[in-house]
RNA sequence: UGUCCGAUGGUGUAACGGUAGCACUGCAGAUUUUGGUUCUGCCUGUUCAGGUUCGAAUCCUGAUCGGACAACCA
């Protein structure tokens, strides 16, 4: 494992870190943060963000922060903050120390604002939203110094302070960096740094009334907290000017995080933004964050997802500055192989159909062994009722097989799992021409683990016993949206639009006994059928299982294929 | 006709001036009491044009294409 460890090319961020380290800058210290806004719960981009920030502390022996990033009181919420907190647990990461706010450091940025007033750097502006937005230009075009940018020191520390006692109402005025209105970089012309919200906080409940930006705080918290790398996605690239600026207005010393910037995650069929979770959320396309259709962290969870599939999707997915788009298959790979070591294989019929052995002793019921998983002994055994009525999958039976169909039809022969071989001989149908009852005889000496079990025979099917099958409800999902793309919308249609209409199918199955005890949370392989999860919501009386994800994705073909 | 960033198979990601590799997908085959797993093989790639060099995916120049930036959001 060292050694390709040692071997494995470094993404460009160790790279960076490394020539940190041998530079000797910050003293050989590494410590990262992760910093999400609490207005949403996480999703699959962050935990590429997660695994990243928390990854690059555990490699380098460093540390990494949790910081809520809650400066814009009106969008955040305790809510998310839990959610947020529980998530990254169960992702298998732990941070260092407390969890940090933002909000933790206002009265420090407050003083910062003071003494950048006080160096000339910063101004109290009163022009209108609409005003402000039309002077600073366009990306092609310079923008036009305020009226209000020359005001002297002592009015500006006057204003500033009257705006934090509560003097004056909500978008009256703002406080603004002075820097360079012509800057090509728009964030350079005189970003805004505080704005008026007599709005309640989460945290500082209604102690402030006026709130740091983004531009104003991040960097500063970062500061305060004594990072050294700074991991953000590509859309802040552009800040990173600003970001130094801020801090060497109020830095001592020579110590500085830096940011760096890498491509966010993309996931194709799937839409990747907090604003239009809380749209399908608040609007009942799903059923909720944790709907085991969302690409939330909850939701994948829910659907049976496990931390460490994630945690290795992440890492192959990679690291890079480029735009990209990971395909679907390759997160449902990483699950299937988790997945395929750890669920217990179990029996159960989606769409059955009965099967009566004919010349078995109708009054007879033998206890079979299965396996509950051939990838690990230590799983064990466990015992399956088996007697002359079954329940079998209505896809493996055809009266006309075609060519590479190879389960059962008339007078063919077919292995039941874990059981005995069994051969067709004759099944009736309704007058819609629909399949009643198929007809077998079991062959007595092919019972599974007997010698006579080691014929060869093309297939085996699942089944259950007819007489000792529990009813389950199994929840079907396919991806949430039908387009590869969903944020590409047609000429006058709302992005929703593009939802999937069969993205959740319920159908209730026949599954073996042994499954009435079934505990949410437990991950199994339905036989040749799919990965499944229990849900949270099942009861002993009423098992739900939420299909993690299918085990091949042809299913389809192989009837139909030549 | 602004600034910044990027461009390697269908999709991701390596190669840091010296044989374009890995993974996923797809296709074929072997094994299999899951048409699963495992194993084997195959298909497909350096955006373009110049330049530097014995040698360029890599360095330089230009073009092309894509993305980000004009919230009192983060």
């Amino acid at each position: 494992m060292d050694n390709t460890e040692n071997n494995r090319s470094l993404n460009f961020i160790e790279e960076i870190i490394e020539e940190d380290l041998q530079s000797g800058k910050n003293n050989g210290r590494i410590h990262t943060r992760f910093p999400p806004e609490p207005n949403g719960y996480l999703h699959i981009g962050h935990a590429k963000a997660i695994c990243l920030s928390f990854g690059m502390a555990q490699k380098y022996n460093g540390k990494c922060n949790l910081r809520f990033d809650d400066t814009n009181p009106v969008t955040e919420d305790v809510e998310y903050v839990d959610s947020i907190k529980e998530d990254i647990s169960w992702l298998g990461f732990a941070w260092h120390g407390e969890a940090h706010y933002a909000s933790d450091y206002f009265d420090q940025l407050y003083e910062w604002a003071l003494k950048l007033i006080r160096l000339g750097k910063a101004y109290v502006d009163e022009g209108s939203a609409d005003d402000i937005s039309s002077d600073r230009g366009t990306p092609t075009q310079p923008g036009k110094e305020s009226p209000y940018r020359d005001r002297s020191v002592e009015e500006n520390l006057d204003l500033f302070m009257r705006m934090k006692n509560g003097e004056f109402e909500d978008g009256s005025k703002i406080l603004r960096a002075k820097i360079d209105m012509a800057s090509p970089n728009m964030h350079m012309r005189d970003p805004v740094l505080y704005r008026i919200k007599h709005a309640h906080h989460h945290r500082t409940g209604d102690k402030w009334c006026i709130y740091p930006m983004y531009d104003w705080a991040h960097g500063q918290s970062d500061y305060i907290e004594g990072i050294t790398h700074s991991l953000c996605t590509l859309e802040f690239e552009v800040h990173r000017p600003l970001y130094d600026w801020c801090l060497d207005q109020i830095a001592e010393g020579p110590y500085r995080p830096r940011q760096i910037e890498f491509a966010r995650l993309n996931l194709n069929y799937t839409v990747m933004s907090k604003r239009r979770f809380l749209q399908l959320v608040c609007e009942e396309y799903v059923s909720g964050w944790d709907d085991p259709r969302m690409p939330t962290i909850c939701g994948l969870r829910r659907r049976g997802y496990t931390p460490e599939s994630l945690r290795n999707f992440v890492e192959i997915v990679g690291i890079a500055k480029r735009e990209n788009v990971i395909e679907l298959a390759l997160l449902e790979h990483t699950v299937r192989e988790d997945l395929n070591k750890i669920a217990r294989r179990v029996m159960a019929v989606s769409n059955p159909v009965k099967v009566v052995l004919e010349n078995y002793d109708p009054e007879k019921v033998e206890m079979m062994e299965a396996e509950n998983n051939p990838e690990d002994e230590s799983a064990g055994t466990r015992e399956i009722p088996f007697c002359s009525e079954l329940y079998i999958e209505r896809d493996d039976f055809m009266e006309d097989p075609p060519k590479k169909f190879f389960r059962l039809s008339p007078g063919n022969e077919v292995r039941l799992k874990n059981g005995y071989i069994v051969k067709c001989t004759g099944f009736d149908r309704d007058e819609l021409g629909q399949v009643t009852e198929i007809r077998c005889t079991y062959d007595p000496l092919t019972r599974s683990g007997l010698e006579g079990a080691n014929r060869k025979v093309k297939s085996t099917i699942h089944w259950v016993s007819a007489r000792h099958a529990i009813d389950v409800e199994v929840r079907l999902y396919d991806r949430l949206f039908s387009v590869p793309d969903p944020d590409v919308v047609e000429e006058g249609k709302d992005w929703k639009s593009n939802l999937n209409p069969d993205s959740l199918k319920i159908i209730t199955a026949k599954a073996e006994p042994g499954l009435a005890n079934a505990k949410p949370g437990e991950k199994y392989q339905f036989q040749r059928t799919g990965y499944f999860c229990v849900d949270k919501d099942s009861t002993p009386d009423h098992v739900i299982f939420n299909r993690t994800v299918t085990l091949k994705d042809d299913w389809a073909k192989i009837v139909t294929r030549e």
